[in-house]
DNA sequence: CACCGGATGGCAATCGGTTGCCATGACTTG
DNA sequence: CAAGTCATGGCAACCGATTGCCATCCGGTG
């Protein structure tokens, strides 16, 4: 590989004058910045990143960091950063850390050196060791609210809302919410969203769980849910409520002609169960691109960013997992 | 961010030395080397990455290439490639390409030299680019042989046969393959071995396509399948199965009643549609983690490693899109 | 006692760009 | 014509680690 100094060997200049060229457009004669240019070319001159990274601290390199790659949850989330990411000339490292905080860690401590700035989506962390983290590298969170620290979330009072009207105008008087992990951030804004606005309705609404936020942990509420008197359930997430949806068929329970159900997230395989789910879809595109462009807006101005959390809006996908409550009614 | 340089002298030693202690033990007198580790560790010293990789080359980072990340296929491949990364010490650099083989041929030009090694998963990238791409840093690539570069691959015609074999089991005698894109490596081995397969069993088999390698493709193929006389069907890949399956349901042909539908891949969402899909899968996770450790032992060696393919053995997932044919044929 | 080899630590070059500062020369201006 | 300004290019330090080579000191040996 050739370096500048084999360019302004080649063209008779000083090594500074080649980097000028290149970096300081101006500062070069017009005609020598093109005659170097012109040799790097045919000599297939390419600046090495770690080279110019060491003195300057860019490295153009951006780190996501995801709690599990294999979650569809991310697909779009990744991609959308990945975009935002290319499309001011950076490049996006996914780091996975399989839902361990110390892997995360681990991820981090190894990244962060190299990157210049740093998206947590779905953290692990404690709140105190982000901040550490942060003051490290900019840094923007995920879906979580973090005071001092840019967030960007969805807006799952909204979204919640609109889907328990959604049931409501449906005729269903008595709701069920399926939990998702206890420390998860959106679990209790989702819950307590749902709450308020079932109260304001006039509706019943209990809550069964925490369960784990997979599949599995869906098809194990069926069990609570068949139980009770709900004719209608708001699962923590798309993939508990399609658990939740093989696990009724499983114990002879119709969706949506005994029970509604309604997903949150709208990930890839909402679409394709069977029935296909309604659910309130998160930006997650949106989310991706914009975490990123926050970031490097923050990174760009001097003074630290404002740190409030972005609110991208959610939206009721209906289909077919949510139906009109049937006259004969089931449960208590 | 403390440096060597400060380490060193806190400790009244040289800084080369301070740099010994860390990655030469047994050079530096042990006591010595402890002092200054912990002088460092309560310093909180970390070794600048960038700074090593700088004289040395060693960067610790490798690339995956893929064309899509959003395409379900990729996830546990990620994951695997992942995990075998991590374990050896390598951080992961997912580049997503979104399907043009100009973004891949920038995405790599910026990774190159940063990283050390590259996977390339399903390139868009023309043989000869691949191979020029490869002289400059050791490359394994992942679905598709290409002579003189190690490549990881799934057992299509094994896989095939086996779904032709249990097609047959039940009844079958006409087939039909839903082919894929033209370009694609294993679309050609998949249907190759399908043909062969039929033959020995005297199954008429007769193909359509090609279609894009989409929920849309498949369900754009569901009126040629409708309007052929094949009983069962072998798609391209999961995702055109499940098109495929919806498209004939929109037509009022029942899978798998009326028609038998096998995919490829077994990807997230395959078990999750209904019916839920008999497909060949693909050791994913494997593929991505075999990827690696082809990449790192090649380059630990100096010699150039073995290029032949490795073939790793894919596995009939039989579910619910599967049935003995009805004796009430339908078609010609 | 002279010599030798191993253990230990330091010096300084190196990786490949970047950049502050200075030198030179041309041109402008009073 | 002297002084000042601007354009242009070179010198050399610097980023932070790695590493070949040399210096020193030790004990052991013939």
């Amino acid at each position: 590989m050739p370096t500048i100094y084999d360019v302004a060997e080649a063209c008779g200049v000083a090594p500074s004058t080649v980097s000028r060229a290149f970096s300081r457009p101006g500062r070069v004669n017009a005609d020598t910045a093109a005659r170097i240019r012109r040799v790097a070319e045919e000599m297939g001159y390419r600046a090495n990143p770690l080279a110019r990274a060491l003195p300057t601290g860019k490295t153009s390199l951006l780190a996501l960091v995801v709690s599990d790659v294999t979650n569809p949850f991310y697909f779009e989330i990744i991609r959308g950063a990945e975009l935002a990411a290319t499309e001011a000339d950076y490049t996006l490292l996914v780091a996975d850390v399989h839902e361990s905080a110390t892997a995360e860690r681990t991820a981090l401590e190894r990244a962060l050196p190299l990157v210049e700035g740093v998206v947590l989506g779905t953290s692990r962390m404690s709140d105190s060791t982000i901040r550490v983290m942060a003051k490290q590298r900019p840094t923007v969170v995920l879906n979580r609210v973090l005071t001092g620290i840019p967030s960007v979330i969805t807006d799952n009072a909204r979204g919640t809302r609109r889907a328990v009207e959604h049931l409501a105008e449906l005729g269903h008087r008595s709701l069920a919410y399926v939990a998702g992990p206890e420390a998860s951030w959106a679990d209790g804004m989702r819950w307590r969203a749902m709450r308020e606005t079932a109260e304001e309705l006039s509706l019943r609404v209990h809550r069964v769980g925490p369960y784990a936020p997979t599949l599995t942990g869906g098809t194990e509420a069926a069990l609570a849910v068949a139980g009770s008197p709900a004719t209608a359930v708001v699962a923590y997430n798309d993939l508990v409520a399609i658990g939740l949806m093989r696990g009724l068929a499983a114990a002879g329970v119709r969706v949506p002609r005994d029970v509604s159900v309604v997903g949150f997230d709208d990930i890839f395989g909402a679409e394709l169960c069977s029935p296909a789910l309604t659910t309130v879809a998160a930006p997650l595109q949106s989310l991706g691109r914009f975490a990123v462009q926050t970031l490097l807006s923050g990174m760009r101005s001097r003074t630290p960013p404002d740190a409030r959390a972005a609110l991208l809006p959610a939206q009721l996908v209906v289909r077919e997992s949510t139906a009109r409550r049937s006259s004969r009614r089931r449960g208590a």
